[in-house]
This record gives C-alpha cells, structure tokens and sequence, in this order.
DNA sequence: GATCGTTGTTCCCGTTAATGCATAACTACA
DNA sequence: TGTAGTTATGCATTAACGGGAACAACGATC
C-alpha cells in the first residue's frame, strides 16, 4: 500500500479508525452437496482440534458444547472426498483426534477466500455511495 | 501441476450448468450503528412496498408476518439519516406507505454491493483449488 | 356518520438450534 | 488389571426467533 504520500487526493480522506457510518459486511462459506462444508467457525475448530489433539479440547477452549463440536466435525467428515478428521478412542489420554492432508486443505482453501472477502468488503465500504 | 500437455486447459472447461462439487456462497448487508441496515431480505420487502404502496400488502405478497415486516421497517426507519418508508394510517384504503428518496438511494446502494459479490462469489468459486 | 383496510402494538405459541447432562465403549499406560 | 480421558450417542432443557391472532386508532371516501 504505502501512502507515502503527501497529497492523499481526498479518497483516502477519511481516517481508518475513525471510520463511522454504514458498512459492508458478511460472511462467506464453502458449501458441498449436503449444506455448508467450510466456514469461519468450522476452520477455527479445525485447527483448534490441531493445536489441541482433541475434539473435546477444541470444543472447551472455544465454549462450545461438545455435541456441537462433533456434529460439525461429522458433517464435514461426511461432505469430503475422505475425512478431515481421524479419531481414535482409548489410549493415552483417553484417544483424540488429529487434521489429515484433506482437512489442511480445506483451512487454507477457507481462509484465501476469507481473505479475499475482507479485502471486498473493505473496498465496498470505501465505494459507499450513502 | 499444469498438466502442461495440450489437452483440457482446465480454466473454463467446466461448462456452467454441470457444474457440481464445492461452491463459495455467502451473505452482504449494510450495516449501521444498530446492526444491520439493508440486507436482501429487508431491500426486497422495500421494493414490495413501492410495489404495493403498503406494508401489510407487502408483506403477504412476499408470505412474511406484518409484525416481522413492519419491525424491519423500523429497524430501518431508525437508523437511516431520514426514514426510508413514510406511512400514514386511516384515509383511502386505510392507509399506506411509500418509499422515500433515502430509501431509493438504499435500494440502488444495496444492489451495487449485491451484485459485485455475486461476481465475487463467482469468481471465488471458479478459483478453488479443493 | 358509517365503512374499510391499514398502521402500530401486545400476547401467546411452535419450531429450531444449541446446551447440559448422562452413559457406553474404547485402549495405551502405569 | 485398573485408570484416565476421549469418542460417540441419546435425551431433556433452554433460548431465540418468527408466526399468528387479536385489537385500538386512524381518516379519506361514500
């Protein structure tokens, strides 16, 4: 970006943070044959389960009941070409649950659009004409 | 990859219609200082009311409850800089509403936006790579 | 002045989504 | 062999939201 400038010709006239009125905004998901697959909540407790190597885990650290956790893991697991999630119960700890190749994927799929999508609404929000 | 060879230069083989497998879907409103502003659903029930001059009609015709349309229509009301929808009650038919000169500039305002994302959308889903 | 369809508002209900709790099955490890 | 913490699943409870019915006030037109 660089401003640099010492100019600024009036587009940029209004200060980032100081930023009021009305805003674009939204939300974006990737949807399979059976509903949504990916969205922002989905990938956060994807790589959640990742840094914690437990679905329960994942599901407390974001105060999310576990059944909630599980049945958007299952519903993703059901909507891949193969599992995002492997789980294994018993053994050390317990069991747990680990990110395959596929499930890597689908996070940094996700997360390109979601960034795509910030960089959208902010430009829609500059180009408010209201 | 690039399958370098002659065959199939994959960037627009997939031909419209049959196109299956993952989509990038999503929502745009406007948002003001109390939520949300103008999204889909409140711009079409806007359209309606210019439509049929009223809200209760309005409503029907888009098989929405009245309590439900007439509360977007104040969310509305109460956060644009004037209201987008004028109302009077008794008097030929009983009453009415029209849609004013705010409200038009938040139809069009919300369309642009609209439509830019359904390109985005478009485009998003042609560009995955899942 | 009676009529009529609308606005504006209140109250009750059904649906849906998520939470909370309870429990069985599992297995590496001490 | 017992323990621990997890997956997997069922069920009852709760919260949020919109629908639907009801009703007063309104005022141009007949």
């Amino acid at each position: 970006m660089a401003p640099s400038g010492h100019k600024r010709h009036q587009k940029k006239q209004d200060n980032e943070a100081v930023m009021t009125g009305p805003r674009v905004r939204g939300k974006v998901w990737i949807e399979g044959e059976k509903g949504t697959f990916i969205g922002y909540g989905r990938v956060v407790l994807l790589q959640r389960i990742q840094e914690y190597g437990s679905i329960s885990r994942a599901a407390r650290s974001m105060k999310m009941s576990y059944r909630h956790a599980w049945e958007l893991v299952d519903s993703m697991n059901r909507q891949g070409r193969t599992p995002l999630v492997e789980t294994a119960t018993g053994g050390k700890g317990g069991g747990g649950a680990t990110i395959t190749t596929e499930g890597e994927n689908a996070i940094h799929a996700f997360w390109r659009v979601y960034n795509n999508f910030q960089r959208f609404l902010k430009k829609e929000t500059a180009n408010l004409d209201f």
